[in-house]
DNA sequence: GCTCTCATGAGATTGTGTCTCAATCTACGG
DNA sequence: CCGTAGATTGAGACACAATCTCATGAGAGC
């Protein structure tokens, strides 16, 4: 149960203030590991029945356009998302247990530099994010 | 018309040379740039109008198995392939005109290394693609 | 409260990618 | 050079995530 005032974050851009998104927000936020589009439906609806699958995809849109998720993509062409706060970072994503480790702007700057010194290349995004084992699961093996 | 032998790479793991694959390769290699799977069988179709779909599907899934070709997403939950060589190596892709620049495994080498060294994390493999626009579509900005 | 919008929800629709299976073709041994 | 075993093909059906439509419902400023 977070202090955090998560629907703070949530009114930029004239985008209107709805239960439905603080519920998505909210489920993303606990969940503290990736979850697809479909498998975050099926738990908000577990406690909001009547919530659309449109409207989950549309929030999610939403969270990442605001800074307050991240998508990247799970194999079989499946949008994951994990929450995160607004610095821009990148991440390691566990293959199998879906937990999600930070990886700081500051590691990854200098190569983001030297790509666009050396090619003269303006990177617009980049998908920097590591997919394998973490510590615990690594152990299991 | 490249002088190289393409259909000598086909035949590891115990595949079979067929005319089909070798077409697929062939419209890959001469694209030079990023095509999603959807494009390159309308291609290969002109030529060859009996060509199935999921022949092309398949050939392109066994080309980056073969290290023949490389597999990335582009927006909206489509993957896209560009012909490269069995090196391991990242890219740099436009975003506008979907030309391919490589990016030598050694410029992205130390940041593996280092995270695997600081998060304990085994990286089974990264997506260190970076979208953006290469030099001569940024000047027609 | 009222009103103007924008968001929602239910389902249809889209589009990529996978699967099935009989017919065909490759590779190889004789 | 031919025959056989088994992988590959092609056509379409299928699976699935994601998007679109549009009438209904709800947010936010007045």
């Amino acid at each position: 149960m977070p202090a955090t005032a998560i629907p703070d974050r949530m009114t930029s851009q004239g985008r209107r203030l709805t239960r439905q998104r603080v519920v998505v927000a909210e489920a993303l936020a606990s969940a503290k590991r990736a979850l697809s589009a479909q498998e975050l439906y099926e738990r908000v609806k577990a406690g909001h029945p009547t919530i659309g699958r449109a409207t989950v995809y549309r929030a999610l849109e939403a969270q990442v356009q605001d800074g307050m998720a991240s998508r990247f993509e799970r194999d079989g062409h499946v949008s994951a998302y994990i929450a995160c706060d607004a610095e821009h970072h990148h991440h390691l994503v566990c293959t199998k247990c879906q937990r999600v480790l930070d990886l700081g702007e500051t590691v990854v700057a200098p190569l983001l530099a030297s790509v666009g010194r050396r090619h003269e290349f303006l990177v617009d995004h980049a998908a920097l994010d590591f997919y394998g084992l973490c510590r615990s699961c690594r152990r299991r093996r």
